[in-house]
DNA sequence: CAGGACATTAAACATCTGTACAGCTCCCCG
DNA sequence: CGGGGAGCTGTACAGATGTTTAATGTCCTG
C-alpha cells in the first residue's frame, strides 16, 4: 500500500497465528497451510482435493472429514489468511511507526504463501477478502491523515479517493507480482529489503507527481460537470 | 496505463478485427469468443469445455475438432486477444494524439470482453500475454518520452522503471476491476466517460505527488547503497 | 451427378473429481 | 480393563470432464 510510505525495516514478528515448524502442525492444519499453497499456486478452480491431501501427507477423505467439503475448505483458507493478516498487522501497528500494512503480510520463510493466495482470491473473488480490502483502504485512510497531519504527506483533495487507489495499485502490484519480477527482478512477495527496483520508481512518481501542473485540474474539471456524452477519456 | 495522460476521448474505432454481428460470424469464430467471454468469467481451469460449446451454440465436439484441445483453445484465445489489442492500441494511436493504450482496449458494447480476459489471463499466466504486457511497458517509455518532450509530463530519473510502475498499477487496476467498482462504483472495463471516480483521485496522486519532498531522495539513497542487511522496507 | 472434403453431431470412453461410507487404530476416561 | 469416540485410511460411487469415434449432413468440384 501507499507503502513508499514505510521507510523502516519490517521486524518480522516471528509467527502471530500461523508459525511453528511444519511437522508439528495438527492434520487439519496442514491440510489448510496445503490448500492455501495451493490455490495460491493454481488457483481453486484448478486444484484437486487430492493434490491437497497428498501436500498435507493425508488421505483424500481426511480433507472432506475435517472440512466438510471442498468449498467449505476454501472458506476456511479465506478466513485463516484474512485473520492472520489482520493479526500482523496489528502486531506491525503496534510494535512501531510502520505505516505500510502490506509490507507486514510478506511471506515469511516459513509458513503459508499468504501474499500469493490474497492475490489470487482477489481475483477469484470472495467475501471474506473482499471485506478484508475495505478494511486496507479504511487504514489507509487513517494513515494517511496521520501521514498529513505529521508533514510526512502532502494534503489532498479526495482523502478516501486517494487512499482507495493507492490501496489498489499496491495490491494490484502484489496480484501482478509475477509481471513485476519479469520485467524488474523483484519479488513483491519475498523480501521488502531486495524490493528496491520497483520502490524507487515508485517513490518517485509518488514523491515529485509526473503529470503536469493544470492537467488535474483540467480532469477534475471535466468530470465535475458530470454530462457524460462527452467527458474526457479516463485513466485506467 | 498511467491512463490519466489520455485527456481525450476514444472514438470507438468500431470493430478492427474482431467486430460483426454475433449471428454471422464462423462457428470456429463463435467459439473462440465464447470462450474468451467464459475464461474471463470463470478462469480456464473452471470452464468446462461443454459450457463453451453451449454458449457458442455447438456440440462440445466440434470445439476440439477446431481447436484440437481444450488448451490449444485457451492458446488461440490468448493469441487473438492480444492480436485485437494490438490492433486497437495501433488504430488509437494513428487516428490521434491518444496516450492510453488501455483506454484503446476496452470492451466495446458487442464482442468478447477483452479487458477482462486479459485480467484473468494476467494472473493465469500465458507467454503471449506476457510478451503483450512487455510491449504495453515499451509503449508506456515512449509515450512517457514524448510527453516530457511536449511539457505534459514531468522529467523523471528513471524512466524505464517509471514507465513499468505506472503500466502494471494501470493494469492492476484493470486486473482488480472487481474491488475497484465496489469502493467507488466506477466499471475500468467499461465506458470511459464514466470513470471519474476513479480517474480523478488518481490524477491527484500522479499530477500532485502526495509523498513529502525528501522521502523519495532518501529512500534512493537507502537503496543505492545496496547493502540489504538492514535496507528500508520497501513500497507495494 | 459422383465424389470427396469439410462441418457438425450424438454417443461412447477413459479418466478425474468431489464426496460418502465402512472400518481400522489408538488413546482417553470411567 | 473396556468401551467409546476421534483421527484417519482405503474403497466405492456418481457425476463431470476432456477427448475419440463413427455417422450424418452439406457444400463445392470435376
Amino acid at each position: 500500500m501507499f507503502n513508499v510510505l514505510n521507510m523502516s525495516s519490517v521486524p518480522d514478528t516471528g509467527a502471530s497465528g500461523t508459525g511453528g515448524d511444519p511437522g508439528d502442525l495438527t492434520a487439519r492444519a496442514r491440510i489448510r497451510d496445503a490448500a492455501i499453497s495451493r490455490f495460491a499456486a493454481d488457483g481453486v478452480a484448478g486444484t484437486p482435493v487430492r493434490a491437497i491431501a497428498a501436500d498435507a501427507g493425508v488421505s483424500a477423505g481426511l480433507v472432506i472429514h475435517h472440512f466438510g467439503s471442498k468449498d467449505a475448505l476454501r472458506v476456511a483458507c479465506d478466513q485463516h489468511v484474512a485473520a492472520t493478516i489482520r493479526d500482523r498487522k496489528q502486531a506491525a501497528a503496534a510494535s512501531g511507526a510502520n505505516l505500510d500494512p502490506v509490507a507486514a503480510m510478506r511471506d515469511g520463510a516459513e509458513g503459508p504463501p499468504l501474499l500469493r493466495y490474497l492475490a489470487r482470491t482477489l481475483v477469484d473473488g470472495s467475501p471474506h477478502v473482499a471485506e478484508l480490502v475495505d478494511e486496507l483502504v479504511e487504514d489507509a485512510v487513517g494513515y494517511m491523515a496521520t501521514g498529513i497531519e505529521t508533514g510526512m504527506l502532502k494534503p489532498v483533495d479526495d482523502l478516501r479517493g486517494c487512499a482507495t487507489v493507492l490501496t489498489l495499485w499496491s495490491l494490484g502490484s502484489v496480484v501482478l507480482h509475477e509481471h513485476v519480477q519479469r520485467l524488474t527482478g523483484v519479488d513483491l512477495t519475498g523480501d521488502p529489503a531486495a524490493t528496491g527496483g520497483w520502490a524507487v520508481p515508485a517513490s518517485e512518481i509518488l514523491s515529485k507527481g509526473i503529470l503536469a501542473e493544470g492537467l488535474y485540474d483540467r480532469l477534475r474539471a471535466a468530470f465535475a460537470v458530470e454530462d457524460a456524452t462527452s467527458a474526457p477519456g479516463g485513466q485506467t
